[in-house]
DNA sequence: GCAAAAGTGTTTGATATACACCCATGA
DNA sequence: TCATGGGTGTATATCAAACACTTTTGC
């Protein structure tokens, strides 16, 4: 067989919202290259794996995760020539979330790593900063025109959780109320479970499970360019208009 | 290093429309596995090769393309471990649209391969009408979002070819009052070159060139499933309005 | 009662659809 | 002058943004 071979890994960009903000699992590199280094969780790919599967497999390995109701997504193949300085390695990146982790382990982090807000990650090893921009910009656009946000909450979720989500996600405030009848109005977005959860203050939410829908029409559009700059190229849509506090 | 080795491949989905038909170009392998069967363009990277060259080189040697203004983007990695007899091979299969071409070349194919409708393409070697399927996914949701129609058209084109690529892609028939001023309305999209082309019966139509924009907003929406099934889920979206035969 | 969060109703403005209508050309 | 395709104007329906207002809880 003509051709060149190379070893093939799996590297993960794992995402959860802790504290209202969109995080992301790093590790410690501790064998070279790179020791010492952040980086990606991920490995090789074994004898007869296939790419999810080994996504699968280390996402388990390194977060604890028994099954769970992950989201799991192939996001890309990264093979500059000189990305590895061991040889020829390809990785496929892939997109997890993960609901945010209450109770016990959300401590800072999990078996393997620990959690650190999106915006402040530094210097990363191999390509993994590129792979990581890609994951989070996949993530912040399929919020637009898919019901994924869900993938962050746990089985049973508030409205209010779901907006925080997104606007975790895309770094945004959207009106609560606009919102509410948005996603409640979505056909099987939203399944009510009858049930009420009491916050603290204020009144009690629904509780809702996820529906089978996968898809929404019509999008929920963001700015489009709200974390970039901040140019006024459009009205925002379901900014939060009268500014509580 | 630990891990497996494996070859890697590039696949090209290469797309066109022709005769208003969403067309994509393939080769008849000549040596196993598979032999004599009808499979996308595609061959392994070579030593120090990135992943969108080896895809730039395929496509260039299988069309006989120059340079272009073609778009070719990654679609995603595949590695079934028994997706190859001869042994692991990943490939990594990427998307190309071309223009249709006009004049010599028109014939039914180019320097590698013949062009097939989409809809008419039977069985393919490997795991390659799955690749296939993806691309033509990938490609018509793309219309929706971004002015990657103008791909498909020449440098200098009528508002009628570009929707006659929307039309091809989505199987649809759009009305072409409305579909005029949403493009010629959205900015940066087209530009006018001041010239008119005479195309034998009726008013000629003015000529554009792409301009810099590539994302759409809002959307060009597309009945949610209109190539699938037939549902009523939700009004038409620049659906012919008139029915002019 | 007051603050805070959930949730509903309504006004208003933007936009897509449907379609009447005019323009420019070839036969 | 008729058929054909290019292109503009406009009424209507639909939907999202803005925001007043009510409900239900904790303190």
């Amino acid at each position: 067989m003509r051709g060149n071979l190379f070893a093939v890994a799996v590297d993960l960009v794992v995402l959860t919202v802790r504290d209202d903000r969109l995080c992301v699992l790093l590790t410690q590199r501790s064998a070279p290259p790179f020791p010492g280094e952040p980086a990606l969780p991920g490995g090789f790919v074994r004898q007869r794996e296939d790419l999810l599967d080994a996504a699968t497999r280390e996402l388990v390995e390194d977060t604890g995760l028994t099954v769970g109701r992950h989201h799991l997504e192939q996001l890309g193949s990264y093979a500059a020539p000189d990305r590895d300085p061991r040889g020829r390695v390809l990785t496929v990146g892939h997109l997890a979330l993960l609901p945010g982790l209450a109770g016990e382990e959300s401590g800072s982090g999990t078996a393997i790593g620990t959690w650190h807000p999106v915006g402040e990650v530094g210097h990363l090893a191999f390509d993994h900063a590129r792979i990581l921009a890609d994951g989070v910009e996949r993530a912040r656009s399929k919020l637009e025109y898919t019901t994924l946000a869900a993938s962050f909450c746990p089985p049973e979720f508030t409205v209010s959780q779901l907006r925080r989500v997104y606007e975790a996600v895309w770094g945004t405030t959207i009106d609560p109320r606009n919102f509410q009848r948005k996603v409640t109005s979505t056909p099987d977005f939203l399944l009510p479970t009858g049930e009420k959860v009491r916050t603290g203050r204020g009144r009690p939410g629904q509780l809702f499970q996820r529906g089978k829908a996968t898809a929404l029409h019509p999008p929920m559009l963001r700015d489009p360019a709200p974390l970039t700059n901040g140019g006024p190229v459009r009205v925002a849509a379901l900014r939060n208009g009268d500014g509580r506090p």
